[in-house]
DNA sequence: TTTATTTACGAAACCGGTTGCGTGTTATAA
DNA sequence: TTATAACACGCAACCGGTTTCGTAAATAAA
């Protein structure tokens, strides 16, 4: 069905009587060519509504103004906001973006790679997926020259642009936060060893507990999995058993922030009275929850502004990335979720 | 920065001595080459790390095995899963989804369109922006060939396929609703009086007044701005007047949401006992919301894989697509904000 | 053994735009 | 007036696969 009389250079320059090669300067606004000749192609082109062809400029130019944009996930507040501040780059810059989703399936994001190696994209964005066992199939990627950032979720021992936030200092906080709430015993639930941006959220918030003498007998780092009944079947058993029960937890994802109050919820477990709650969130629902929910929000349109800033230009200059790392620093967002009663705002 | 040395058909010609013609059918299996010629060739290419070039084969074959996806926004419950409905289906049929955000602008719509008339991609999936005050620039892709489905938003006057959701009775049924737990004036929130979904919700909504004999003296559809403030502006002065004010009120949108829960809480009206609440919203927190908000859930993931089966079945056979329309049906998901105290669940 | 087919491959045109080079024409300088 | 340069454009190769057509060699049929 799709239109067999499509106008091409070769249409332009058989009404005009010229040449190929000249409709197509003309077109590009050459010096070489007479401005009346201009007038007359510009003239023809916009009368037979021409338009030029995506595949044959691409071929010579190996340029295909698209960036692939790779995330675990796309229902998240978190990484549609993300995304959306990708766009508002991208638009501006006359890049298109393809979108990839993973659900955190490290066997999905390489069948992802495969296909990005024919030239479709200029580039690549990405949030690696959860299970990141290997990283082979990015190193392949980069090896033939493709550009790629990493925003939020990154491989640490690749050398390239990289945007994230100050998770250190954010799980630091977050602990620091519950601790001065008056909780006494606080877990971090998370659900990957393997994220290196999640090793530093623990990092932070490890050494909130050292600073503040809190050292615990046992673990205080679960790893919580998202298969949602296993994720209830864990996340019950810790605070139903009294010996194990928490007065405080930082949640590292926005997914598990659901299962907690519903957990809460059905085991009568009082939030903040009983448990102090504070999770990475960008969930713009989180003051009309109930209790409202503290958060560490993330700066999540900036973080993709500034990944898309960094690939659109290493593309527009086509250098190699170098090995730099942009943080933009979260904010704590406190609510209900984690303060004492008397201290409810 | 791009690999210099990338490996093409003739590449692997040259390393065996055969023509470039040879290579080509070889690796698409073509009975016209000999088993022999045929592994030599894919030994070569595989050693050689040959991927066939996207420019190449598109110049071509016309296609891009690429799907452009307009939304008006994308963080959005509705957007997102609908997103990911489509990129189930497509990715399982080998297609890539082009993304671009309207953010609820006819002028970037039209932009947009602009930009898929090169050959970028060999189909359209959109949910039409807000104001939809012309869609000649729709029609104009379509009639250059282009395949194009609407998904929950849609130009009511362009033949095409269509999937959406049960609009009328939906908003039927969240009148009814609201009318069965006692409310005597309710009011319906639109955002647009352009969009056909919105006005047939509204003609449910009617509907359902009407049969039970609420007839208002004044109207009882109110178009609210997008814009927050105006929002706020709106929402406040018609919930404070005491002769404006509803105790019970359908949204259309989610987005309108926080508003109204904000400003109840403002104005210290109590939901439900003194308004009940209604929303059109895929919310995953609608449960955890204080109160638990009642929604009309639409299918989201489901109409975003019906529209990209429709999408991908009009590609694959390219013939254009009949007016049909699919209609995937909401489901009333009642909770407390609509609910008389004594029905709490 | 001769003729008719089939098999396996090469040559070249093609998709549509881009670009370097050559050339005839006009304008400028000597 | 002649030499020189600037101008404006055509020609053809090129980007990397795809595809049609032609043909030599191998096989089958007569």
């Amino acid at each position: 069905m799709i239109s067999q009389n499509h106008t091409t250079i070769k249409t332009i320059a058989a009404k005009l009587g010229i040449s190929k090669g000249t409709v197509s300067k003309a077109l590009q606004d050459s010096h070489e060519i007479s401005i009346a000749t201009k007038n007359k192609v510009l003239e023809a082109a916009n009368e037979l509504h021409y338009k030029p062809n995506h595949f044959a400029s691409g071929l010579k130019s190996r340029k295909s103004k698209a960036i692939a944009v790779i995330v675990p996930e796309i229902v998240d507040s978190f990484f549609s906001l993300a995304i959306k501040g990708i766009e508002t780059v991208t638009q501006k810059k006359g890049y298109h973006i393809n979108i990839y989703i993973t659900n955190d399936l490290i066997s999905k994001e390489k069948e992802i790679f495969k296909l990005l190696s024919d030239g479709r994209v200029d580039g690549v964005l990405i949030s690696i997926c959860r299970d990141a066992t290997c990283s082979d199939h990015i190193k392949e990627l980069m090896d033939i020259g493709m550009p790629l950032v990493f925003f939020d979720r990154a491989v640490e021992d690749i050398e390239t642009g990289k945007v994230v936030t100050d998770d250190f200092k954010s799980g630091y906080n977050a602990a620091q936060h519950l601790i001065e709430q008056g909780c006494k015993r606080v877990y971090f639930f998370s659900i990957s060893e393997n994220l290196s941006i999640l090793q530093k959220r623990v990092e932070g918030f490890k050494r909130a507990l050292f600073e503040n003498d809190i050292i615990e007998a046992g673990n205080n780092v679960y790893q919580i999995s998202t298969d949602e009944n296993k994720c209830l079947e864990t996340i019950t058993s810790l605070l139903s058993d009294p010996d194990l029960r928490p007065d405080g937890v930082v949640i590292s994802v926005e997914l598990l922030t659901i299962p907690i109050y519903i957990i809460c919820k059905k085991l009568n477990i009082s939030i903040p009275e009983d448990l102090k709650v504070i999770c990475f969130s960008n969930l713009r629902y989180a003051s009309l929850l109930s209790p409202p929910l503290t958060t560490i929000t993330q700066p999540a349109f900036e973080i993709g502004e500034q990944a898309a800033s960094l690939i659109c230009s290493a593309i527009a200059n086509n250098q190699s990335l170098k090995n730099e790392k942009i943080i933009c620093p979260s904010r704590l967002d406190v609510r209900n979720s984690s303060l004492v009663s008397d201290n409810w705002v």
